[in-house]
DNA sequence: CTGTTAGCGCATTCAC
DNA sequence: GTGAATGCGCTAACAG
């Protein structure tokens, strides 16, 4: 904008026109002779007139937009579930515009207003905040849906994936490889995702006597995963979970500088199946979340809320294991 | 949007003073009253109230908001441009709108006009399109300024990082190390890079007799660089160059699969050092490109448009070489 | 089929 | 210090 070059009065007045009939000829209306219909056209083509999406937004009620908000736009994880959004979105006609809350909690509320002011609804892509917050937040910018890796907020989250699940799957890949004392690197903390985390490794270890999983605070960023290993590589840990595949990525890394073999000292896994999970050297053991489903998913549970649909029924992803050659057998 | 469910209106009725009133509170206006003012702020929140971002921008006439288009957004160098460009934006009151073209690059044109329709102005970076298309679009979209690769589109780059300065560097060290025969993998085919990529390339030769460079279409992306050695691994090429890191590391993540020894049997470059190159196994020898200072670079240039100011030198940026261990002695 | 009128939600002159 | 009126650029009835 910034004070409009050419409006749809110009184009009106330079084409003897009312702006009506600008407007219509914009936006395809049939009901226009033909040659008024071109001498519009071509007038649009000389003053290079092209529509405020602003004006047009504020007069038809409506933006054809919704806004997503990330935690981390740099984590492949997020690009892809969110370039599945916005290809189901596009489709309907409905373009995104992205925030990135870069892991501030405190932030995140504020970003979203900000986003929901511009925007016809908006999607809560892994909001870090609590529990509490998010109740508080929700009514107030809703349409709205929310994403999240645990399954058991019912009452909110539209679409999830099995975490649980996935890390259920990991832990016991690693013990019927005969790993015994595991360490889970712990993702950003959030809502009370604790303790169902804590309840699993409980159950876990029940299953099997003399397995000990301990946690271990670290974040979700490959450097979080780099330094994980100064407090990892004093214990006997022969087996490690990440929150995410980054943090096992940035742990390999470090595994490889300072050569310490890999699964033959330490195994690892991780989560998500980010594109680099599989170039890695050696590719990462990881649990596969089909990543522009959840998209699409989605942008089909907010869309039914933008109709003022039916709730639709919450989507809960499973993830797949991925064996590759992070993990074996403890020696 | 979707038809405001409380507006400024609404607001000005039950704290009974008038929309001029609330906006004055709103908009943190001094001269109001302080009980007005108290009985004002408590029915917005009481009623959840939260201005139209479109509105304000439409009666202000800007919204305090720049678009960006980038090629891809998965591509960690764009990222990082990004938050460098978003960082300094937000420090001045502005924010971003981020438009992905996943290098398609017939959208280009019409996603930066979108763009542009709900913004003060348009970054644009490492368009892939032409450089008429360029030359013709920009005027339109003004203020507007772009990022590129190459530093010889002086008229219209206002930031751009010396590749060709780069990619001589990195020839020149695998020539060091005594590679003959170098293929460089192309990126997406834009512009007219192409003559002076060969004219780099030629110079090269004619510096070191004996030493080929040839060139090898092949793309952007991980998989790219992955199928790369399909075309590659029947040639005597000892040294690869790549367009940038995720071509590299692609192709690394096949040759360990393919247990070809790098940088035994093959040596690579990437170009961009995104995070992951640090990361990889072996890590990647890359050009440095300083992507945040790029982002901050393009704010300063766009801000300065955006104030009507005299136009800033074109800032060029030099990529720096880190040897890491991709590349070796051809054996 | 086209022009006139009104209004989207807000900020901002101008009187009071 | 506050309210009433006007306009940002556009679309949508409503007439004609």
């Amino acid at each position: 904008m910034t004070v409009r070059a050419v409006t749809i009065a110009d184009v009106a007045a330079a084409a003897r026109v009312s702006r009506a009939t600008v407007s219509r000829v914009m936006n395809g209306v049939p009901t226009v002779n033909g040659e008024i219909a071109d001498r519009v056209r071509t007038v649009v083509g000389e003053l290079g007139y092209s529509p405020s999406d602003t004006a047009r937004s504020l007069s038809l009620g409506q933006s054809k937009t919704v806004g997503v908000l990330v935690p981390d736009l740099s984590n492949p994880t997020f690009q892809q579930i969110l370039q599945g959004f916005n290809s189901a979105a596009a489709a309907d006609g409905y373009r995104i515009l992205v925030t990135d809350s870069h892991e501030e909690v405190d932030d995140e509320a504020a970003l979203v207003l900000d986003a929901r002011n511009r925007t016809d609804a908006v999607l809560l892509c892994s909001p870090r905040m609590s529990e509490e917050q998010l109740a508080e937040l929700l009514p107030t910018v809703k349409p709205a849906i929310v994403i999240t890796r645990e399954a058991h907020f019912q009452t909110e989250a539209s679409v999830s994936a099995d975490f649980i699940f996935g890390i259920r799957t990991l832990a016991e890949h690693l013990i019927a490889l005969g790993h015994t004392r595991i360490a889970y690197l712990d993702g950003p903390a959030i809502r009370n995702s604790q303790t169902t985390l804590d309840t699993l490794f409980r159950e876990v270890e029940m299953a099997h006597p003399g397995v000990t999983i301990r946690r271990v605070p670290c974040g979700s960023s490959l450097s979080d995963g780099y330094y994980a290993w100064d407090t990892l590589k004093d214990t006997t840990v022969t087996g490690v979970l990440a929150f995410n595949d980054l943090l096992a990525l940035g742990l390999l890394g470090r595994l490889n500088e300072d050569r310490v073999p890999v699964p033959g000292r330490v195994s690892i896994a991780g989560f998500d199946d980010i594109h680099f999970a599989r170039f890695a050297s050696p590719p990462l053991t990881t649990m596969k979340l089909p990543k522009p489903s959840i998209g699409e998913a989605a942008w089909v549970a907010l869309r039914a809320e933008l109709k003022g649909e039916a709730h639709v029924a919450p989507a809960i992803f499973r993830p797949e294991l991925m064996s590759r050659q992070t993990t074996g057998p403890r020696q």
